[in-house]
DNA sequence: ATTTAAAAAACGAATGTGCGTTCGTATGCA
DNA sequence: TGCATACGAACGCACATTCGTTTTTTAAAT
């Protein structure tokens, strides 16, 4: 089964997006990247703009709560659930790359009510992972640092890698992973 | 001695530029941030919207490169150096939280040649960095790592820092900068 | 297979808006 | 008087989006 032409429309906004930020993209770069001569031919293929973007937005929010709520319900340690949620985020990251970028740097464009939506989602996100911490800190596991610097600096760090990474190195994202756990779990470690 | 007008101008910019993304803030909003009625008037204190940002992400990469340049210079270990360069992250991003914002996300808006300058500086002073990171491995200080992982890693976990702090708390960046070292030295040593 | 009707997709012109910037003029301070 | 600053109108441009029309594709009927 081959991909729709919307399919190819929503993918090629998401990599203009990313190459050069969501208000820089114009929608006749867009239809000239999928191959149409009019701007307005897009629009037998999406709403607006914008649609993009919530889409983007509001698929990686879903997909990052639903990678969360399958860690919080095994039975692991503070340190394997740590392990697991930092490898959620570099399998997104690397899987998925340009929507991770757009998902990052781009929200803030959104217009209310999606907005107030995806801000929503996020906090979410980040107090569950933060109770993740806390657990962690809690049980002695972890040392006893600042729960939300702990929390901030472990997911900012991941964000450089949907930049780095090239498609097609599926070995090396193995060995980033390992590096990426010695650097961030081996310091909180107590 | 009082700020001229045209640092007003120029730090209202660069807030908006924080706030809204250097694309989306626009001179006219800059000029009623200052007390302006027309954005025509700005143009007695500035050349161009995009002056302002060249200016922003000039000095603020000058900054760094003075700073590593300082910290190359002594003959500390290379865990101290690492240390300072992480102190170097956190002052600047602290001191100056507008210009360190537009400075890491809105660089991409600058035209040629000046962001040909810009990344030319930046690679010099990630390979600068990754230098020292480099010569604490070969002396056994630190952990095998990839320097390039590492260097990232380590980079971009200090960007989250300007977004979250609010000034006027100047004990909690001692703490900030403990629990920091913690986090990202700590997972670092051998 | 060929024809035919409907649906989907592409076009091209046009609309309205907001943008950065220029310019001539007016104001106010030294 | 002269100089820096502010004003207000105007310009040209690029943008997202709309609309009516034409072309292409699809699927059914002959």
């Amino acid at each position: 089964m081959s991909k729709t032409k919307k399919q190819l429309v929503f993918e090629a906004a998401a990599e203009l997006f990313m190459e050069k930020g969501y208000l820089a993209a114009s929608m006749r770069e867009i239809a000239k990247k999928v191959g149409l001569e009019q701007a307005s031919s897009l629009y037998n293929h999406l709403k607006s703009k914008e649609e993009v973007l919530i889409k983007i937005c509001l698929e990686n929010a879903e997909r990052f709560i639903n990678g969360i709520a399958a860690v919080e319900q095994t039975s692991s340690t503070p340190i394997e659930k740590l392990k697991a949620l930092i490898h959620l985020h570099i399998s997104i990251a690397t899987e998925d790359r340009t929507s991770v970028t757009v998902f990052n740097d781009e929200w803030r464009h959104l217009s209310e009510p999606h907005l107030n939506d995806f801000l929503t989602k996020r906090k979410d996100y980040e107090n569950r992972f933060k109770k993740i911490i806390e657990s962690g800190i809690a049980s002695g596991d972890f040392k006893a640092v600042d729960p939300t610097i702990a929390l901030y600096t472990i997911l900012t760090s991941i964000r450089w890698i949907h930049y780095w990474y090239k498609p097609g190195r599926s070995q090396s994202v193995v060995d980033l992973e390992r590096d990426v756990f010695v650097l961030l779990v081996e310091g909180l470690k107590n």
